[in-house]
DNA sequence: TGTACATCAGTGAACGCGCGTTCACTGATGTAC
DNA sequence: TGTACATCAGTGAACGCGCGTTCACTGATGTAC
């Protein structure tokens, strides 16, 4: 990366060095800026200071890379969420600690979406052809999607008592959900206007309201009383 | 539309009735296939059975034809809610329906975005030049956007005592955000693979959470005491 | 009712663009002797 | 330690594609007299 990444200087070598790593790097700076269109072969070779056809030695067609870049952003993601955790206070009581982990996780998630759109979009590809599931190389340090680090904190909720066990199941989709939406509207959505405070307080409610509305018994008796299927 | 749709017979006219409107149909049908990236300038026009350059007689550029695709879609989904208000039981007692009329926009919304998934993210396409808001065509029928009718749900929720009124305002971003994302996750995210049995109960869950999250008061006391900005 | 004419919706041809991908090549690198 | 050689990473040139957009045009339509 050192001697090719600016293309400031001319190459020392006729080989490249680690022409893979730098179209893969070049590729996650286009979905930086753009998201996972912007991921483009041509401009990654350019990027990484070659011609366009050098891509092919690496990666079977603009697909792969496509692959590989998401891959990487999704393990930036990851590590991000990770990086919240790892501040949460480790003296405080079991309970309030699993609260705070629950919130670092939410709240890491829209941060990392707001800081980096491109690659929060990125991350959320999938190439339509290949069901390739998110495990091969898509995780951060600890070995875990950002999926899987919901799933711990939900369980730590569970093991402090703060969500009854029948709830679990699923739980961690639910969670996503909520906040997988706000981050959508936030960043390209038509939240996008809002200024920081109004963003970290709505931030702050829906990671409320989630921990409420996932424990929380039903409430009255009645089911709505509608049939969806006319 | 009727002489023209198909083409499958000659033109009758030299000139073409009403090739606006056929444009912006032939775009929805692309938009419905595959989102907005999909409405493509020269292949609406080929739909239209009209020469590509014709299109500039009623529109600027693509971008206008666009904006017109994306308004389109929006009133189609503002519809379609709509369709499942009006199926709620007038007779239910006013706090059973005004919860029956919140599941609906919640399970309408859902339902809609994987019935028609192109034209749903069609509908959230924000042209990145103009920062036109969701106002001049874009409603249903009621002349209500989508995220009105939420709205308008809301209310209702706290007229019957549902709702706490102090909790009412943002309450609408809160409730969309977990719905979308649940959208989001079910068509183009991890959770497509998810057979219609679990759909269904995850959407029903969902909407429940979110019912029961707005209204319960904070558990415990305590906030998590994680500072976020280290 | 008939004719002259302005309007303007759609035609036909062409442009330049960036893209993904293929082909035959070249020459630095590392290995076998 | 020196030489011959196979490997294979990157080159150079070219392809065909669909796209958005511009230009000068043509001829049906509707209006004015």
């Amino acid at each position: 990366m050192s001697r090719n990444s600016g293309g400031s200087a001319g190459r020392v070598t006729y080989r490249h060095g680690d022409l893979r790593q730098a179209l893969i790097q070049a590729g996650l700076d286009l979905a930086r800026q753009g998201g996972p269109e912007a991921v483009v072969l041509r401009e990654a070779t350019r990027r990484a200071g070659v011609v366009p056809n050098a891509a092919y030695r690496h990666f079977a067609d603009l697909d792969a890379l496509l692959a590989a870049v998401c891959s990487a952003a999704q393990a930036e993601f990851a590590r991000a969420i990770e990086a919240q955790l790892t501040q949460v206070d480790a003296s405080l009581a079991p309970a309030a600690r699993a609260r705070a982990r629950f919130h670092a996780v939410g709240l890491g998630y829209l941060r990392f979406a707001q800081a980096e759109p491109g690659l929060f979009r990125t991350a959320f590809w999938l190439s339509r052809t290949l069901q390739q599931s998110a495990h091969p190389e898509r995780r951060g340090d600890s070995g875990l999607t950002p999926f899987q680090l919901l799933g711990t904190t939900l369980d730590g909720l569970v093991e402090t008592g703060l969500l009854a066990a029948g709830r679990r199941p699923g739980a961690e989709f639910l969670a996503w959900s909520a906040v997988h939406g706000l981050a959508t509207l936030l960043i390209d959505g038509p939240l996008r206007g809002l200024d920081d405070a109004q963003t970290r307080q709505l931030e702050l409610r829906l990671v409320e309201m989630v921990e409420r509305g996932l424990d929380a018994p039903a409430q009255a008796g009645t089911p709505p009383a509608q049939s969806h299927e006319p």
